[in-house]
This record gives C-alpha cells, structure tokens and sequence, in this order.
DNA sequence: GCGACAG
DNA sequence: ATCTTGTCGC
C-alpha cells in the first residue's frame, strides 16, 4: 500500500524543486481541487473561477478505489493520484490552485499542496484547517489579521484570520508563489473561514461521494 | 515512554 | 476524512 521510507525519500527529493516565487504569468483563472472519500473509493473534485468575478467557469471529477492509508506528513500519497486525474479532464488548466492541505508548512516542506505543484508545474497555494507543524501565535480576532508559522525559527506559513471571530486557516505556499503573494490570493478569495473555490469543491466532492458511490 | 499528528 | 442532532449566533 504505502513504503514509508520510500514515500519520505521521494519528498525529501522533490523537495528541492519547490519555487518560492510569484507567478511568472498573470492570474485569471483560480482552482481548488478536495477529495472526499467513502469507504475505500475516494472521489475528486477540481473547479476554475474567473477571479475578477468568482464566477464558477468549469468542473471536473474523478472516481477510483484507494489502497493508500492516511498517514500524517504523506498525505499526497494518498490524495495525489485523485487530483492529477481530475485536473488533467479540465479544458483549461487554471493559473493558480488552491489545495485543501498543506504546502511548505510540513515536517519536509513539501505538503500535499507542493507535491500537486511541482507533479503539474504549476502555482499552488496550501489551505489548511488545522496546524500540522509549527509554532505561531494566535492573530487578532479581525478579518485580515494574521500571524507567522514558525518551525526550526524557519518562516513556513501564515495563520490567517478569515473572518471575524472565526478560527484561522494555515496558508502556505506550495509552489511558484511567495507568502505576500498567497496572503492576496487567500484573502481576495475569501467571503467566510474557507476560500470560496475551496468551499465549493469540498461540498461538490461530498455530494458525489454519498450518492454517486 | 508520552503526546502530537493536514485529510 | 467519516460517523452524527440539535442548537447558538452573526
């Protein structure tokens, strides 16, 4: 199912790839891609949105088995191969994504959110619910505000506040794009705690999975 | 040995 | 992630 040591190996290697910078082509079209699972089938969801408008433009899915358990800090290995095949039905490839997960904010800085980027060569954002690694402060209770993610006094993240009074969100960036930039990106996106093409993927997933599977 | 641990 | 009911608050 899963070689541990192989699967840290391959992170540790394509590690090394992962680019720290702003995305070399303008943004227009933003995606988010979640995979929801039922029993051992697992169903994968990409949507693309104009961002000047949050309009929805496209949407795919992918249905397979799974034989790949859960284990923390490899992630990718098992939602990986659901994503790769729901993006690569999409028209058009979106310029930037958002992963539900982690990017750099991870034990070998390379989340789930880096993997998909450098698989794809293309600019992602990892979005998560909950810390993996780290050590932040709490940021102030208004929308906006917002907080380092530290590890090894290394900077690997930023713990945002969404919304007002709300639980924040661990931001990070998972390949071709920098922390400002992914800040924009989060923020411009968001209308509650989760970004709005996040929002809608992680229901459309669900949806499929309880009554397609 | 004990606690932590994306989805 | 998934299993699960009602309930409080913006």
């Amino acid at each position: 199912m899963l070689n541990l040591g192989k699967a840290v190996e391959i992170q540790n290697r394509l590690r090394t790839r992962v680019i720290l910078q702003p995305p070399d082509a303008p943004v227009n079209l933003i995606g988010a891609c979640d995979v929801s699972f039922k029993s051992h089938y697992g169903v994968a969801v990409c949507a693309t949105f104009n961002l000047h408008d949050l309009m929805l433009v496209e949407t795919s899915h992918h249905i397979m088995p799974t034989h790949i358990p859960y284990v923390p800090g490899l992630l990718s290995f098992r939602e990986l191969p659901f994503i790769i095949r729901a993006l690569l039905k999409l028209q058009r490839m979106p310029n930037l994504l958002l992963v539900d997960g982690h990017g750099i904010a991870h034990p070998r800085r390379f989340g789930l959110a880096s993997h998909v980027g450098v698989v794809l060569n293309i600019s992602t954002i990892g979005c998560a619910k909950s810390c993996l690694i780290g050590e932040y402060k709490p940021p102030h209770l208004t929308r906006g505000a917002y907080s380092w993610l530290y590890d090894d006094g290394e900077k690997i993240g930023l713990v945002i506040r969404t919304a007002t009074n709300v639980n924040p969100i661990f931001v990070s960036p998972g390949h071709r794009i920098d922390f400002t930039t992914a800040y924009k990106f989060i923020l411009r996106t968001t209308k509650h705690r989760i970004p709005e093409p996040l929002r809608y993927v992680d229901i459309a997933s669900r949806n499929i999975a309880t009554k397609s599977i």
